[in-house]
DNA sequence: TTGTAGGCGTTATCAG
DNA sequence: CTGATAACGCCTACAA
């Protein structure tokens, strides 16, 4: 065997390191998992000898022993310019990725557009990754309850189907806001403040967030005895929100105010009842839904109903370590919202 | 050893198949890695066995013995608001996922923020995968120059370093564009169409697509003999597009167009001239660069220097498989840019 | 063309 | 509390 210049150091084994400790592979291993087995020298010795060789496991070799990949995949059943465009995504990739900073695993992206190549599925159930995390599902993803199955999943938002198809005992993990009241409280909001003539810019119906606000807002609407006429529907993206407000202004001209589902789609619709002349709040009073960075970075500040997005994901990401763990978790953690009062409305 | 009701079925083995098979483990081994030695009717029955036993060979066995992970890092050094904020990205990462989809290899998420983690750091240097993509660098990211001396690095945009103050020989791989004179051309536009007081919203300076693109405008602007005293900057988003072109507005009023950076910028820099009463292209003429989905959603399309986001995304992928294959690849891939013409000017 | 045998770096099960 | 020793699933000389 012929060593070639350029033969890269390799990194150090857990042999490097019991040998340099004096101490069989067996005790650094228990070293390197935190067993309480040993002895306050060994201990010493040891993990001097990890710093001092700047030891750390192989990651294929563990995952080998002990069948842990130590790997979670973040599913994203959607467009890439879909996903990427809204900045409620980015809080919780963020809040994800922060939670997982501190342990052992890491996140492998899988785009898998409407339907998973077969690849991606071969790859998620494959055992292959200790658990998934979904943001953004449809309806139409009945693939993902199959991997329910295999390992933990945590959803972002209630999925779709499970509690009015399934027995409640097999529901997901998921973490998510109420909603229904949460669009109802927004909608309240306008109502408070005597806007008569209340449209609304619903979200996509074959997703949860997007159904669930549209019949809370309803709801508080009718309850208020105001008319629920005035309804369009949008994909939570800018552009959408923009075409819906076009559409409300046309078929509604007296209109005098709207709530939106998403803040992204608000700032499409404050732009085209700029853009039609309508002042806003004056004219047309404006509230909108997540408080993202899209909210507070237009020239008018939205007022809108805050959802804490980026703490959503940090708390998908603890749920998932939890249930790796084995530990008991609940099923559904429902976060608060609360309505932020900025200048559109 | 009790089995559990809950018990898993385990994932069949190389041993299996050779079972099925009647055959050796090598021989198995010799035909998931596509070895021309073998038998055509061994061949053929190792083939059946595969398929009928669903045989999906384990990666960290594999990653093991071979000493690869078969695990591509996609590096963020960037704000994640930012990066997701981008369709641009979405593209990028859209095409280096379809890909990677015909590979064996899968990408793993790296949000390095600003700098990046202590974990980060290791996870990366630390032979836990095999190559890092990294997209939207800063002038400040220069631990990922190490990075490069422990694996392949393919970087999207030309690194902001490497060709000044290194040696060439030692420099990075990378697709990108030619942005200065991609921007020349752009303005050049502006210039043709007899435009007399252009301005320029240019990119963030610490970033090489800001600095090359503005560099390539105002040589376009000098070399025409116009006046490049309007110029300011953004960071690529489309609020800091709004915030420049409101600056622009107030200080040199009698602007009569702009060329912008990025067709976010450049989207924001629409709403705010037609707030400000300006029509476009009539008053003031837009031209943006991307071409990405920002600039044919708003309600006026956007003329803008296209470059080809997803087919780049697609080729760094590309170069990262055939490093990884140990082929010779060029170290720059500069693709092609061309203007589309739309609407805005 | 095919099979045998050893090893990749860890963890887990046992003795001691 | 510590140390052998056998897996874990696959790859790869080497031998046949």
């Amino acid at each position: 065997m012929t060593i070639t210049p350029s033969a890269r150091r390799v990194a150090p084994t857990l042999e490097a390191v019991a040998a340099a400790a004096g101490v069989s592979r067996s005790t650094v291993s228990r070293v390197v998992n935190g067993s309480s087995q040993v002895s306050p020298e060994v201990l010493a010795a040891v993990q001097d000898a990890i710093r001092s060789l700047n030891y750390s496991p192989n990651r294929a070799a563990r995952s080998l022993a002990n069948n842990r990949t130590l790997v979670i995949a973040l599913v994203i059943p959607e467009e890439a310019s879909r996903f990427f465009g809204d900045p409620y995504f980015a809080a919780i990739v963020q809040g994800i990725t922060r939670e997982l900073d501190n342990s052992d695993y890491v996140l492998t992206l899988q785009l898998a557009q409407s339907r998973p190549s077969e690849k991606t599925i071969r790859y998620l159930t494959g055992g292959n990754v200790d658990g998934a995390l979904v943001v953004s599902h449809h309806s139409d993803n009945a693939f993902l309850e199959t991997l329910q199955e295999t390992m933990p999943v945590v959803y972002n938002g209630r999925p779709m189907r499970f509690d009015t198809v399934r027995a409640p005992t097999q529901s997901a993990y998921f973490v998510d806001v109420d909603n229904a009241a949460a669009a109802a409280r927004g909608t309240q909001y306008l109502i408070d403040r005597g806007r008569e003539r209340i449209g609304i810019i619903a979200g996509p119906p074959d997703m949860p967030a997007g159904a669930d606000r549209a019949e809370g807002s309803l709801r508080a609407l009718s309850t208020a005895g105001r008319s629920i006429e005035r309804v369009t529907y949008g994909d939570f993206s800018q552009v959408s929100g923009a075409r819906a407000m076009r559409e409300l202004l046309d078929r509604f001209p007296d209109l005098d105010s709207v709530f939106v589902a998403s803040d992204l789609m608000a700032t499409g619709a404050v732009s085209v009842l700029r853009e039609r002349g309508r002042s806003v709040p004056g004219d047309v009073a404006v509230v909108g839904f997540d408080d993202s960075p899209a909210a507070s970075s237009g020239d008018i500040q939205l007022t809108t109903v805050h959802q804490p997005s980026e703490a959503m994901g940090a708390k998908m990401a603890q749920m998932m370590l939890s249930l790796l763990r084995g530990e008991p978790v609940e099923h559904q953690c429902i976060m608060q919202t609360h309505i932020v009062e900025r200048d559109s409305a």
